[in-house]
DNA sequence: AGCACGCCGACT
DNA sequence: GTCGGCGTGCTC
């Protein structure tokens, strides 16, 4: 009698690859070093083809699959390799967190590999190590391809050394050069030097970059021209790119704010007692924590991370963005000068990420409690004892990843909450509209606060009419101007909004109408003073200012429209000399350190004004601002976008509470054409709750979110593609059949807003159905479509409708 | 990502 | 004849 077949490969188990193909193959778990060494989530040396590469163990479950890319026993017919060593001794990724990780490769049709090697710092990712080795005669150190190599007597020596920890693998700190740019422009530089201002425009396009990554970019010919811009000491070279050491950031950050009182009162003991109590449950439960501006979220959110550290669990807080998470970590790191704080955000060294990924994979059973401050990428980092997650400023768009591996940080905060029995608390004065319609529907509990801390007064708002002025000629209307003038005369602090940064948005030709613009972009050229150009605000190419008509050849251009640099211009002219005026907006705020120098010398009184775009809206605690002002309120309403209202209101009431914050009373100004905008009308009252339902009630007669699901596929082509017309035809008529098939509204494809970028054609399709797999599945008939020519990507629950 | 294999152009 | 360019395809 036959017997029962062998079962396949007991000793097997599949290794998801942190390099393409990103596949999860199956290999041995060798008998040296013990089967016990191997633990699903901890990082492997395998080998592939005649390599060795890195790459994470799973664990024997079926239902992987998918993410996995393989099936769960190996095909038929192929000799398994063993795994040639641990490249660890515990796991860096913890049951939970591989099993959440799968859940975000399976949401965004990606391979668990391809997720891994995202979340990984640079240095986790190769397997390209050494082994340091002690007590073995004549053998201090070891290559793993030696180690793959190895016989079994080799094989036992190191497995003993591996058991005793005599086996070190060694951190392969490849360190990387970066520069930066140690001035703003004009740079001294003659015109004819044509690489030197290549590198300077680059550096100043892409900030502190790795020196390689600027010498791929614009060919290895630009090396010398580096070392002579470095020897005039025009850019800075050096290991760690400025910002990113603490001792750096920490006084600009002290200076942001003052630190949150440490007694609550009534309103925030309330909120804090029902968050306390869903906290100490620990089931995964979601909160929102809807409070006005200044009524001192940041306090509830502290003291609820205090009670989650007592009980011996680690928190994570979130700020959309670097310098908003900069704040909170001074207010934190004085909370609890006694816990190890970690600050953590995508722009640091890779080394540095990786030191911090790798001491939190070591923390142990018993170890204390940590607090986590960064941007949303700190979600990814391995906390196995999570007990609490804050979002603050939950309705930015900034929480949500676009490229690389697309995931809103909001779901993604729900999905570990969920897994790991943790408390997600979303703050905001403004919520997303989604997030309040749940609450408002008892989906997603909420906690409020309604008065501004220390009694403060929430600000005047009143609107000038700016329908009769010449956009060119008067930035702001004469009443407006004159509350500026009075406030800087009270000895007081005025910020300006001003959401366009340049000079002037376009430059017309006025002997043949022509609008300089972008010839990748088709997008109007926006001038640049003191840098001399006219530049594309989405390549970020452009071209040499004074320059010809290229239509006419003629040289008279006017300037149309207005940037925050001619407001500062104006402003400085019209307050005097005794008056200064800071300006904060993106090209301002380019060099390294730049950001918190602008924000630190307002705090200080060094400037009246500021002027700036939304980025000064957020966050920012300055208590002698009395007098906002927004310049065009109508800038981001008419935006072909759902949102355009909610953003607009969300802005407006973030910045108009950057007033009155201390102890004297702010006043508002809002100049806009039509103030009879239903967005302004609650502005007016400061009543979010009163524009929330009658923008609810718009998207619930239009159909758009939160009352249907809807998906942005984005459609790319070569400008010059011949065969367009007919692919968005097919486009077209494929999208209706699945359409109609699952029960999807279908829209498109028409052209986008910005209907060229980057020499590409861009077009939209727009779907609305009841839930993402139908949405989903309308987009899968239209994949095959997709080439090389024809992009497609499809954007669940987009935020850039452009 | 690496590394093989393979199919065409300029050489000791 | 061979050395070597990098296009295509595979890796448990």
């Amino acid at each position: 009698m036959a017997s029962p077949p062998e079962p396949l490969q007991v000793n097997a188990q599949r290794a998801a690859l942190l390099s393409p193909p990103f596949l999860a193959y199956h290999y041995r778990i060798p008998d040296t070093p013990p089967a016990a060494g191997f633990l699903p989530g901890m990082r492997v040396a395998v080998p592939l083809g005649n390599t060795v590469r890195a790459a994470v163990l799973l664990p024997q479950d079926a239902g992987w699959d998918t993410a996995a890319g393989t099936a769960l026993t190996p095909p038929e017919g192929i000799a398994l390799k063993p795994v040639a060593w641990p490249l660890e001794r515990v796991p860096l990724f913890s049951a939970a967190h591989l099993d959440v990780l799968r859940q975000l490769a399976l949401r965004q049709g990606m391979l668990l590999g391809q997720v891994l090697a995202s979340v990984l710092p640079a240095g986790l990712k190769v397997a390209d190590i050494r082994y340091r080795l002690q007590g073995i005669p004549k053998l201090r150190s070891l290559r793993i391809r030696d180690v793959a190599a190895a016989d079994a007597a080799l094989r036992q020596t190191l497995s003993r050394a591996w058991e005793a920890g005599a086996m070190q693998p060694e951190a392969a700190f490849r360190e990387t050069q970066f520069c930066w740019l140690s001035q703003d422009p004009p740079w001294p530089v003659r015109p004819a030097a044509v690489n030197q201002l290549k590198i300077l425009e680059y550096l100043w396009e892409h900030g502190p970059v790795p020196v390689p990554v600027l010498l791929a970019a614009l060919g290895d010919g630009v090396r010398e021209s580096l070392r002579r811009l470095v020897d005039v000491g025009l850019v800075r070279q050096g290991l760690v790119p400025p910002g990113q050491q603490e001792e750096e950031m920490d006084p600009a950050c002290v200076l942001a704010g003052a630190p949150p009182p440490p007694t609550l009162n009534e309103e925030q003991a309330a909120a804090l007692a029902s968050l306390s109590e869903a906290l100490h449950r620990w089931q995964g439960e979601t909160r929102l924590l809807y409070g006005v501006t200044g009524s001192g979220k940041t306090t509830v959110y502290l003291a609820l991370a205090r009670e989650c550290l007592r009980a011996g669990r680690s928190v994570v807080l979130l700020a959309p963005e670097i310098a908003l998470a900069c704040n909170l970590r001074s207010a934190a790191a004085q909370a609890f000068p006694e816990a190890e704080l970690i600050f953590h955000h995508g722009s640091q060294t890779p080394a540095r990420r990786e030191a911090q990924f790798r001491k939190l994979a070591g923390r142990g059973e018993g170890d204390a409690p940590v607090i986590v401050v960064g941007a949303r990428s700190a979600l990814f980092l391995p906390l196995h004892d999570l007990g609490l997650i804050v979002l603050d400023e939950e309705h930015d768009a900034s929480f949500k990843q676009e490229e690389r591996l697309p995931y809103q940080a909001k779901e993604l905060g729900y999905v570990m909450a969920r897994r790991f029995g943790a408390l997600l608390l979303l703050g905001s004065a403004t919520p997303d509209i989604k997030s309040f319609h749940a609450a408002q529907t008892g989906a997603l509990p909420m906690a409020g606060l309604t008065r501004r801390h220390g009694g403060a007064q929430l600000p005047a708002i009143e609107f000038v009419d700016i329908k009769g002025l010449s956009s060119f000629d008067q930035l702001l209307a004469p009443q407006t101007m004159a509350m500026v003038e009075e406030t800087v005369r009270r000895g007081e602090q005025a910020i300006i909004l001003l959401n366009r940064r340049g000079y002037a948005p376009a430059m017309y030709c006025q002997d043949c109408g022509h609008v300089l613009r972008c010839p990748q972009c088709q997008i109007g050229l926006t001038y640049h003073k003191g840098r001399e150009r006219m530049l594309c605000h989405y390549c970020g190419e452009g071209v040499p200012w004074p320059c010809l008509c290229p239509q006419c050849g003629g040289i008279s251009f006017l300037p149309l429209g207005e940037g925050t640099q001619r407001m500062e211009e104006v402003l400085t002219r019209h307050l005097g000399r005794d008056t200064t005026v800071l300006r904060l907006d993106r090209d301002a705020a380019r060099r390294p350190g730049r950001l918190e120098e602008i924000l630190s010398a307002f705090a200080r009184k060094e400037a009246q004004v500021l002027v700036g775009t939304q980025m000064l809206s957020k966050g920012h605690d300055f208590p002698d601002v009395t007098q906002v002002v927004v310049a065009d309120a109508d800038m981001g309403l008419n935006l072909p976008d759902f949102r355009a209202a909610e953003r607009t209101f969300q802005l407006l009431m973030q910045v108009s509470g950057r007033a009155g914050r201390g102890d004297k009373p702010g006043r508002v100004a809002i100049q806009t054409r039509d103030a009879s905008h239903y967005c302004f009308e609650h502005l007016k009252t400061h009543d979010y709750q009163g524009f929330f339902e009658e923008e609810l009630a718009r998207r619930k007669k239009w159909r758009y979110p939160p009352f249907v699901k809807l998906g942005l596929v984005r459609v790319s082509f070569p400008a010059e593609w011949e065969g367009h017309a007919a692919a968005l035809a097919a486009l077209a008529g494929r999208s209706r059949e699945a359409g109609r098939e699952h029960g999807v509204q279908v829209m498109g494809p028409a052209p986008a807003p910005l209907p060229m970028l980057q020499g590409r054609k861009r077009f939209h399709l727009l779907f609305k159905g009841e839930d993402w797999s139908r949405l989903r599945a309308v987009f899968a008939a239209l994949k095959p479509l997709q080439d090389d020519t024809l992009r497609l990507t499809l954007d669940l629950d987009p935020l850039d409708m452009m």
